[in-house]
DNA sequence: CATGAATGAGCATTCATTCAT
DNA sequence: CATGAATGAATGCTCATTCAT
């Protein structure tokens, strides 16, 4: 009974309440893709929205938080991709690779659809995606297994994992100037270097 | 007498207008490096100097423009250190050790002054530094030349060049971040990964 | 009973946009007149309403674009009293003697308010009201009728109809600053001169 | 003795002085007429000089100063021509003649020099200018002792005074506005209108 | 909850004015 | 006196955030 009484009015407003939040971070999403962090306002993310301004403060309390609120969900969305990978790796260099893979086809996919303006002039500026502290820490804890089972030489984790994360941030971008952009070349790049260069790492001790 | 007193005009005038135009690059790139350049403000670099805001601009005429002049400034003061190097290095290897001590060093003493508060709620941001630019385009001159004698193989230096900014980029912080910093270590890690990991990167065709 | 609450929605917020628009024409008429268009800010304009400084932009872009709003505005109030005017008169000079009429009372009312401080230490400038711009039109638009039916002899029309404005434009302040201000005598003088005038203004060829 | 030690250095002295406020009033009047009072800046008028900023305050005290001293300079250069006329003239409406002559002159001079580019977008803007505050003078004191002689109707001095005022400022931008601008045509239609006029204006009782 | 107008702090920039040289 | 760099108040304008409806 008191079923009944709550679904109907609970399902549709939580429906429209998921869908606003959704809305918001869809919009922020492609706004800070095309603006950057800091050159976007509030303002941007609601024109995107078919919300009024003052709605996007009953979801988020200020750009600062919608941003994080993408990186949980990026991190959310990228997490079970990389966690795939690894469970189907034949070992470290497979994971490596579909990591790669994984990370430059999404930001592929991400800015395929704009139409690229990027004002190029200024300073270029890149900031953590919530997708590369994903695959910091993913890389990282994979890597530290690759060296407890021997698959690995016992090098640094911390630093080889920023260095996968620095190679992907810069190369992505390198690999979006070209045109067309070859995703499987630029992966077999950044796997080929990692997995080499590896062994020329400093043994860690 | 008079003598003395006439020689001084030189003196009090320009050695201020010097010092102010040094006072604004320095507080320009404390402020840069802190909160992105995106995020500085005008006012933020005059506030880390003594000056009023108006004096600003009898240097320069926006932010744009202090940051070129800073690019300029480094690249000045950088350049002749990596063209050294190049120019002592016994081969390749030698120079890329080289370079990245160079920037470690660079990153490490300009951050031993500040008490590194750096806003770390505000999503982290790196924007190219003028020092970056440098390093790209010299290491890149540097690769290109060692393939061309044949003392590197021949992969695709754009990405290499990418790939070691990208390294730099990331390490840097994560060697900051440990105490005491080594940068002599972080130096060897990157160089060794690079090496060896040119001969795991695809050869270009 | 839930009727009345529902009907009520169009009160309030309407009647204050509206509101603060009409404050923002009053103050920027207000300043205008006092300071001159170019010395007017509109910083000025709102410090006379009691809105805060943002919301001036949410009704104008700029101050130009105020200026233009009164004169919309100030042409739709007057020029159908001058077109009224028209209609009614039994002739040009019958026309011209209430346009006058309309003029000055207009300015007579407009500084009865104001306790006149008008800041009399700065060279006196004056700008075009958006009355002046109406009546110009209008007056010129009622002569070259006038000369057409032969009711006025052919002269120079847009000088004369400028010899209006300037007459009105300098009769006006002579005339405020006589107490009390006699509106029947100022207009009765600028009439008579006008249309007697008009015999000894050269014919136009 | 003290003559010709006293007369060199102050001889220098003096002229440069001179030439240097001379100097700026040259550059006042010509910003001031280009750029109108309120946009004109004493950066401008400096910049018209090969004076430095500072020098501008060892004669003046600001724009508004300037301006005043530009005014009692007009009105010293005007004042003798329209006495002239007055003395030169059969009677009121010869002198009347002389003065708009002449005032027209004077603005189609002043208005040669530069390129015309005055922005017309913006609402027009009249000052008071010096010279119309002789002509007021002149022209009211003139009158007056026309109606003294008997040579002109009693009517209100003042308020024919303003309305020669009001003529001469409306209808000298509209002679300028024609090409090739006629001065004695703009003087007749002025003339004949205001002699005519006088007729027609009620008399002052 | 949604709305969107109001708010006012903050920013880039200009400019009159001062003052050490 | 001349110089011109330094100063800081003032301006136009934007935008995050609040709040009455």
């Amino acid at each position: 009974m008191s079923d009944t009484a709550e679904l109907e009015p609970i399902g549709k407003r939580e429906k429209t309440k998921a869908a606003n939040r959704a809305a918001i971070l869809v919009a922020a999403r492609r706004v800070f893709a095309q603006l950057g962090y800091e050159a976007a306002t509030v303002r941007d993310i609601i024109r995107g929205t078919e919300l009024a301004s003052g709605t996007f403060y009953n979801y988020f309390r200020s750009k600062e938080e919608v941003f994080e609120a993408l990186a949980d969900d990026s991190a959310r969305r990228f997490r079970p991709i990389l966690r795939l990978a690894r469970a189907h790796a034949r070992g470290f260099e497979d994971y490596l690779h579909s990591a790669f893979i994984a990370y430059f086809r999404f930001i592929a996919e991400e800015n395929e659809d704009e139409g690229r303006p990027i004002d190029e002039r200024r300073p270029h500026v890149r900031s953590d995606t919530p997708e590369m502290i994903t695959v910091y820490q993913e890389v990282r804890q994979s890597l530290e297994d690759a060296i407890a089972h021997g698959d690995a030489p016992d090098v640094d984790a911390d630093y080889l994992a920023h260095a996968c994360i620095g190679i992907a941030q810069e190369l992505g971008p390198a690999m979006l100037r070209r045109s067309p952009p070859d995703i499987d070349n630029a992966a077999a790049f950044a796997t080929g270097l990692i997995l080499k260069g590896l062994e020329g790492a400093p043994r860690k001790k």
